[in-house]
DNA sequence: CGCCCGTTTGAAATCTCTCAACGGTCGTGG
DNA sequence: CCACGACCGTTGAGAGATTTCAAACGGGCG
């Protein structure tokens, strides 16, 4: 018998149409499903990586989320991007083969890992899993772009709200539209990835609220009224603060 | 004849190895010359690429330096990313062909102009080339990263050290290790890059001077002191300023 | 030569950071 | 079952940094 439970394990998998098989016929898959390993479960603050460790694997996001950080020399710890459902890890990391961050969970949750020197050999015997590298690729360099774009924003509230927005933008990705945020990451995370104090990130969630854009209890966010924290997230630069 | 003469352009370029060409045999190599255009000239100021237009094409500079910039919502602009020899324009808009930023000369210089789906066509044939884009996108990712990294540094004098070491390590990629440094762009454009006033960058070039770490002659900058600069960079926060 | 633009410098206002204290939650241990 | 401590998040106050507004300087160009 072919071993039939793992090739469905992929072609049952809701996010397949956004993972390696979309690029598959339904001959090749098993050729995929041989080297992913699908379904891992990872515990709040597990590591899928470590910096400058050897990382033969790239990985896709099953559930929960994970977030990955730098060390600069000076021992200063920067959170480079969380990761959502379909969301690849390591996409910076696997060319080369050394990690340049640390990966690890923000909760429970689930992964697929796929070794990485396999599926770039089979990407150059099958065509379309080239464009969709490629795809992969450009679609996470333009979602740093807009990460960097929302780090110069001056105003820390401004910057946080457009924070919110891009989170809430990717989570409804794969829901239907909500506007019900879990921040499944610390403050202090928020406040690595923004470059802002922990205490900022604070009276910025306060100053939101007070404007009426957001509702806050504990990490659970509900953005009330859209319009409001879009332009929030566009003011010019740092004043209207009052 | 065959016209011997554009495929000696992309065999002599100093760049080739940089570029597409690296990834190609000698026989296939004809058939991206088919697909380039080679050497052409860009003044300053001149546009690659309008933000929201179509781009069906990705550049790579030859000569001189070039720079891409978004415009959002409320009409502010960021400049995302500075682009200097054997660096390739487009990356993040080619695949989808719909521009994420306008790209344009921030000098006199020349590049050369790729056609996107032919590109990704031969890419489909020729499986080195498949691995060729992955690295360019890598690698693009990886300067992405560290440009975020760059922008979550508090200290505006930190930021624009760790700037300068950024693009003089990228100056240092071609030519012989040096120390000066010729900033085509104006402080405007690396206020915008960095999220900071103009007036603090003026400000933060004095800082630089005063300790020692460099000079500068209006946009030529020299290096005096690296270690300093990277100390200057690598300060955890804001602070240490007198 | 004068104008325009980019850059630099000065001073005040404003925002964020730092330090500090407080409240709340959670897990442990008595 | 409750008390305690640790950790996280929030709020307050002062110090420090950056922004803003303003003006002066300098080089390039007509």
């Amino acid at each position: 018998m072919v071993p039939k439970k793992i090739i469905s394990d992929c072609s049952d998998c809701m996010l397949a149409k956004n993972c390696v098989p979309s690029g598959l016929s339904e001959k090749d898959l098993h050729r995929f499903t041989d080297i992913v390993s699908t379904n891992i479960q990872y515990k709040t603050g597990d590591v899928l990586y470590q910096q400058n460790d050897k990382t033969p694997y790239l990985f896709v996001v099953k559930a929960g989320s994970f977030k990955t950080q730098t060390t600069t020399t000076n021992g200063a710890e920067h959170v480079n991007n969380f990761f959502l459902a379909s969301d690849i890890i390591g996409l910076d990391s696997a060319f080369s083969g050394i990690a340049l961050s640390t990966a690890n969970a923000l909760e429970d949750g689930m992964a697929c890992k796929i070794k990485y020197k396999q599926l770039a050999a089979l990407r150059k015997q099958l065509p379309s899993l080239s464009d969709l590298a490629v795809s992969f690729y450009a679609n996470a360099l333009a979602a740093a772009n807009q990460i960097q774009n929302n780090l110069t924003i001056q105003c820390a509230s401004s910057r946080l709200a457009a924070f919110i927005l891009f989170y809430n933008q990717r989570l409804n990705k794969h829901r239907l539209q909500r506007a019900d945020i879990h921040l499944s990451m610390s403050r202090q995370d928020i406040a690595s990835h923004l470059g802002l104090a922990v205490e900022t990130i604070s009276r910025s969630f306060s100053k939101l609220i007070e404007t009426g854009a957001i509702s806050k209890n504990g990490h659970h966010i509900e953005i009330l009224d859209i319009e409001k924290l879009e332009q929030e997230a566009n003011l010019p630069a740092r004043q209207l603060n009052d």
